[in-house]
DNA sequence: AACACCGCCTGAGCGC
DNA sequence: TGCGCTCAGGCGGTGT
């Protein structure tokens, strides 16, 4: 479940543990889950052995480690992926990629549905032209772009903003999520959304991501941050996995459905169909989840 | 061109 | 107790 909010969780967690940082060493205890650059079989130096860690980068949902002389790799986190740092010499079962940094830090990728990989770059040019193939990042969406990326569309509003090459970095939970704190109906045709209507999407879909980047990221099963550490995001969720309970803004029983082969909730009176109609008292409260069992 | 849909993969949770 | 089924979902590839 990785999205934008938790993968930038993880970019600032391994920041104090990385930059600047040597890599000793690098492993690769699955070579398919990394695709080199040249398409040779990965070597230590694709993985970036005796670099110097100079950055971390995030487009959306990719993370990039790029070293201080040029090398870089792209971590994806897909669905299960972990990238965390360690001390302790026992290795996760599906650990796929482990770097040993001159601190005698590990640092390790895991992930046990393989969705996630890492990708191999010679060049920030070359992540530059990865990174094209992406819409803009979520965090950095305003009105008229917003606009412009739906423009034309007559998918429904919520397989367009599932889609990287449209917005960058907003998955399953968080569109979901943007998509009642702005009212919109996810079944709306992604042309409709213009003007006045843009403008509040793009703003609730900042404000989500960000309220979540804030909280640490939601962890619904696996997910944690770059030293271990859960996020709190969950708690805050509106309709993200509360089909059938009532909305917290209005009392209606949330709807579910699966548009774009995901499963979705909205609020079928909050999040009017019909353009120009918005009713009036809405507002979702803070929440607390209650721990199951 | 735009969009729909499949398949990849594992573990949790459930019913029997 | 344990087996088998279903579900979750990002994304690349293929089909319409």
């Amino acid at each position: 479940m990785p999205e934008l909010p938790e993968v930038e969780s993880v970019r600032r967690s391994l920041l104090p543990h990385l930059l600047g940082r040597r890599v000793a060493s690098a492993r690769l205890l699955r070579a398919d889950i990394c695709d080199t650059h040249d398409g040779t079989p990965p070597t230590h130096a694709h993985l970036l052995r005796d670099a110097s860690i100079a950055e971390l980068r995030r487009h959306g949902k990719q993370l990039a480690i790029l070293a201080a002389d040029g090398r870089a790799l792209v971590v994806h986190l897909g669905m299960s992926g972990r990238l965390f740092v360690s001390r302790d010499s026992t290795l996760p079962t599906h650990a796929h990629a482990l770097w040993t940094l001159d601190s005698d830090t590990r640092l390790v990728f895991e992930d046990p549905r393989r969705f996630g990989g890492i990708w191999t770059l010679p060049h920030p040019d070359a992540l530059a032209r990865r990174w094209a193939d992406l819409g803009p990042d979520a965090l950095d969406i305003n009105g008229p772009a917003l606009e412009r990326a739906l423009a034309g569309s007559r998918r429904p509003v919520k397989a367009a903003l599932l889609d990287q090459r449209t917005l960058a970095g907003v998955g399953n939970i968080y569109a979901d999520e943007a998509l009642f704190a702005a009212r919109i109906a996810p079944k709306a045709r992604a042309g409709s959304i213009r003007g006045m209507r843009a403008d509040d999407l793009a703003l609730a879909i900042r404000r989500v991501l960000l309220d979540a980047i804030y909280a640490g990221g939601s962890t619904l099963r696996d997910y944690r941050d770059g030293t271990g550490q859960p996020g709190s995001a969950q708690n805050r969720h509106q309709v993200y996995a509360r089909a059938g309970l009532p909305c917290l803004a209005c009392g209606t029983p949330l709807r579910q459905a699966s548009i774009a082969q995901r499963t979705t909730v909205w609020c079928p009176r909050c999040q009017s169909t019909r353009l120009g109609q918005k009713p009036k008292a809405h507002r979702a409260r803070q929440r607390t989840r209650v721990p199951a069992g």
